[in-house]
DNA sequence: GGACTTTATAAAGCCCCTTTCCAAACCCCT
DNA sequence: AGGGGTTTGGAAAGGGGCTTTATAAAGTCC
């Protein structure tokens, strides 16, 4: 809540790792001139990242005319992060080095059934202990596991409030977690796992305004704000998938009608196509990523049905984007997750042209639309993030409490 | 952009002042434990509003058994602020004390056919001299003009960049009215201020988020997000009476269809009644104030028809909260400008059955829906509040830039 | 009147950032 | 080969902020 000098530190040190993972190697006055910090400051975070380890000199680089300037790159085996994507059906894990690279890879499905706790645990258990024997890490060096998990999250006390796929209620899954994992834990969802991602490593790099639109089988927006991730009251900002944008229009599982959900998510994209086209080839029964899949390769040959659907979609999500831009007035809009990646540049197009006619001239000439540059899972990359966060925040924690000042008060030694 | 540990100081000296607004007279300690900040600190804040002539000091009050509490309390006559709040019918002046209690009003018509920033000025500059002569306050002790006006502003440049009413395009209005008005000026939009005047004196003061909706002729929504006002990348955040609330509805005059504004803005209300009852006694051609006025004594009067169109306005505008606080998680959503005040309790407790409806429960459950406590103009209050943030930020300026250091580089001096 | 409390201010300490100064490293020219 | 000139990087000094600790001031209570 309170801001002290010390914020001020911490994010001054995200600025400066964000821009050496970003741009490897690098000298300490491209990092000042980045940043807008000056070099003296500069020169004593790097200080302090070469001390973690978190970095390393690699040799210099030739000055124009004087001393050459010395290089500095990220450690990529300083250290690992582990990224938990878990989801309806499946628990995705991969391991990164410091680079932001994929090390390990492990995936376990979730069938329909195991929606207990103890069940979701054992596959994450799982599979955090195969990327970590893939990779050949040794424990010591894995500096923390983000954990995504659906729904509303208490990173504080890293209780899973509520998962509306499972139907949880108040699971203490970080505890649960512990238990088994002796790694650092954090805990959040995938709408900020994923915002996080392109703020540092995407497309959201160096904004202060962003939005990442989500787009998958839920649909949400995460939301940067003022340079950091706006969380809201009770960190569960960013619900946009239940914006109502048809009033009285298609019924939500949310219980309300309308919902953008219903028509951009990718059950509501089904059933544009199943309104369009009720017995279409393309329609693959319940399997959404097949139909996405489909609709994708039926944009690419120009099947007139597949462009309608997309055409449709386009609408309402371009619809609902212009509105975000009327809000927040954000310097860009991501366009991420699976649905958006399959879909790619047919839908970004129509997407654009939609929010061209909906927003307001003002907001719409600051802002621009993009579809995610991040190549894999951007929930595992950003719940990889929180771990990194969290190892940089204890940089700045005070390296051991001073032993308790014994100091007699009341008798004099000896004497 | 970049924050600094000055940043920090001018929010608490923000904080304690308004605590002292709030709360007069106060002690030191109750600043101490309302703020979170040190005695210390709150000490010298204190001493610098002292040394400002902001507040006085007014005697002291009994501790629980030892040196009493010293007390201050705003210095009333210590300064005085002008608000303005320029609107498509009207310019609204109100002059205040630093208590921010009403001293002189004044109130000039802007008749249809006036839309020349010229005509516009004129009637500013004649409203703000009125106030000035009634309330008999010498100039040299307006510490500032703040002056609202709708549509899209650059408040760094004092320009209004678009007005829709006037269909002003890039008029320079701050340095038009510099050149009649001697105080310091400070430009911005209605929206922002109502939403500022709630931050300081309202109902938002002391929560870190919140969401200000205006109802009036237009719509749109001040944003609180982490204790600040949120203007974002172009200062024209907040645009929320253009998002698509009905996909393909009722036309806009921003050119689109299904607009919020379109169903609760005022023009919008008086559609929903002509809707269900066009020939109604309670319409007024089209004067809006007539006849959302006649709307809120039909509600006393228990008018069914009155009572139905309250009801399908706060179906609209529930909806559309609830999307707010699905997307913000604020902890208080305040309902502020004419139509609120006019509507009052009926529209609110529609309101917050709407929103109960259809917002998520674990953001409906931190956030609760208000109507604006400020009895006054919101927006002359917020213009008026602009002028007085700005006086409390020259305060920490440098207090006189240091001659240029004339330094000979080339030549040594005589020798 | 002394002891204990409470308040207010002054002093010292810590954190953070920037500016300034200086040594080190390198180029180029003589 | 040896000086300038230039650039880098680090150390020191300085300025702003906040907090903790010490001290002075003002009262109460016994």
């Amino acid at each position: 809540m309170k801001r002290t000098s010390r914020d001020i530190r911490t994010a001054n040190r995200y600025e400066v790792l964000r821009q050496i993972i970003a741009e490897s190697p690098t000298s300490r006055q491209e990092l000042a001139a980045a940043t807008g910090l000056s070099l003296a400051t500069v020169a004593t975070l790097v200080g302090e990242l070469l001390d973690l380890g978190m970095i390393t000199e690699v040799g210099f680089e030739d000055s124009a005319g004087g001393r050459p300037r010395g290089l500095v790159a990220v450690n990529a085996s300083g250290g690992a992060l582990i990224g938990v994507d878990i989801a309806e059906t499946y628990v995705h894990v991969e391991l990164f080095d410091l680079g932001l690279n994929v090390l390990a890879r492990a995936e376990e499905d979730v069938r329909p059934g195991e929606s207990l706790p103890e069940q979701v645990v054992g596959h994450v258990v799982t599979a955090v202990g195969s990327v970590v024997t893939q990779a050949g890490i040794e424990g010591a060096r894995v500096l923390g596991v983000g954990v995504s998990v659906p729904g509303q999250v208490d990173r504080a006390t890293g209780v899973s409030e509520y998962a509306p796929n499972w139907d949880w209620h108040d699971v203490p899954l970080l505890d649960l977690l512990t238990e088994h994992i002796a790694y650092p834990l954090y805990l959040d969802n995938p709408l900020r796992a994923s915002a996080v991602a392109e703020l540092w490593f995407g497309a959201a790099r160096g904004r202060g305004n962003a939005v990442v639109v989500n787009l998958g089988t839920g649909v949400g927006a995460g939301l940067v704000l003022g340079g950091g991730l706006h969380r809201g009251v009770s960190n569960s900002a960013g619900e946009w998938g239940h914006t109502t944008m048809v009033l009285d229009g298609r019924l939500c599982r949310c219980g309300n009608h309308g919902c953008v959900e219903t028509y951009i998510g990718a059950r509501g994209i089904m059933l544009n196509l199943r309104e369009l086209s009720p017995d279409s080839p393309l329609l693959h029964a319940e399997d959404q990523t097949a139909t996405i899949d489909a609709l994708a390769r039926g944009v690419a040959a120009d099947d007139p049905v597949a462009r309608r659907v997309v055409h449709e979609t386009a609408r309402y999500l371009g619809a609902g984007v212009a509105d975000l831009v009327n809000l927040f007035n954000p310097e860009i809009v991501v366009l991420s997750s699976w649905v958006a990646r399959t879909l790619g540049e047919p839908l970004l197009h129509e997407v654009r042209e939609a929010v061209t006619r909906h927003a307001l001239p003002r907001p719409l000439a600051a802002t621009e639309v993009v579809l995610s540059p991040i190549p894999t899972d951007p929930v595992c990359l950003g719940a990889a993030t929180f771990a990194l966060e969290g190892a940089l925040q204890t940089v700045g924690q005070k390296n051991g409490k001073r032993a308790a000042p014994v100091r007699s008060r009341t008798t004099t030694p000896s004497s």
